[in-house]
DNA sequence: CGCCAGGGGAGCT
DNA sequence: AGCTCCCCTGGC
């Protein structure tokens, strides 16, 4: 159990954030994560957070994944200060972080998030997850489940992720697993690109688009320049700034205010 | 029952 | 860059 006072950090804004699918509210104030084959909770109260793992998990593993490193708070205060909706949004949304999270996962999760809603996404991977995955325990005794590796869904069917909900989305993880697996795009070497090179690359794949490939940047390589724009960016860019957000006002770190405004959209107001 | 929207994409012009 | 068509579920 480990106790750390944090700034810029909420754990329940990053649960809304719509940035990990994996993540439930399991009571007021408890959250729990799965990532890889981990398995964390947390409690927050305020700034006091409480990760419930080992410290050696905390510190090699879970203190990255939360990005805890980083100081949201010098991003927030590069808001423009004429910008009034920038500046509420990034206010309201202060608790977020951009979660470093496995790439494969994210290239699955993004794909399947395709013309679909934040809850059956969710449904869609607990199913690929609870079908396909390893099991796993965690410390209560409870049974957990990870995300099946690219040769796993490669060798399905598309009717197989059909029976997860995916719909059409099926063909396009289906397709996606087969060409990391023999090699057409190399997923480790996306590490070592820079943001216009990965995002190229990621293009290649079928069913991956340029929000979604922005998606994949943002949450999988950690790429903050990415700016995702998806039907609530493009709504709020129409209603606030003439239909296109000013990102270059924010250049290096334009994806976090991507989910500033994006977070504001979907649970401010 | 029809209609429509949910963090789009492919393929074409 | 903009258009059409594609296409699955759940909510109304």
């Amino acid at each position: 159990m480990i106790k750390r006072m944090i700034e810029y950090f909420d754990i329940g804004q990053i649960c809304n954030s719509g940035q990990c699918f994996r993540m439930e509210k399991k009571d007021e104030n408890t959250y729990s994560i799965i990532a890889l084959d981990k398995y964390l909770e947390i409690r927050q109260e305020g700034k006091e957070c409480t990760f419930f793992c080992q410290e050696e998990d905390f510190e090699n593993f879970w203190k990255n994944y939360f990005d805890l490193e980083e100081d949201y708070g010098a991003y927030i205060a590069q808001a423009d200060p004429e910008d009034i909706y920038l500046v509420n949004a990034a206010q309201f949304g202060c608790g977020i972080r951009i979660l470093q999270q496995d790439l494969w996962e994210m290239t699955a999760s993004f794909l399947i998030s395709q013309q679909n809603n934040i809850q059956r996404i969710r449904r869609c991977i607990r199913n690929i997850c609870e079908r396909y995955g390893e099991e796993r325990v965690n410390f209560r005794g409870e049974q957990y489940y990870t995300f099946p590796a690219p040769k796993v869904l490669a060798g399905l069917h598309e009717d197989d992720l059909r029976e997860c909900n995916l719909g059409y989305r099926s063909k396009y993880v289906v397709r996606t697993a087969r060409s990391i697996v023999n090699g057409e795009v190399d997923f480790k070497r996306l590490h070592r690109m820079e943001y216009e090179e990965a995002r190229t690359e990621l293009l290649k794949l079928y069913g991956v688009g340029k929000k979604v490939a922005d998606c994949i940047c943002l949450f999988g390589l950690h790429k903050l320049e990415a700016f995702p724009v998806d039907t609530h960016i493009l709504q709020a860019a129409k209603k606030h700034y003439g239909g296109r957000f000013p990102k270059e006002k924010y250049l290096g770190f334009e994806g976090v205010m991507q989910q500033y405004v994006f977070y504001w959209e979907i649970c401010g107001g």
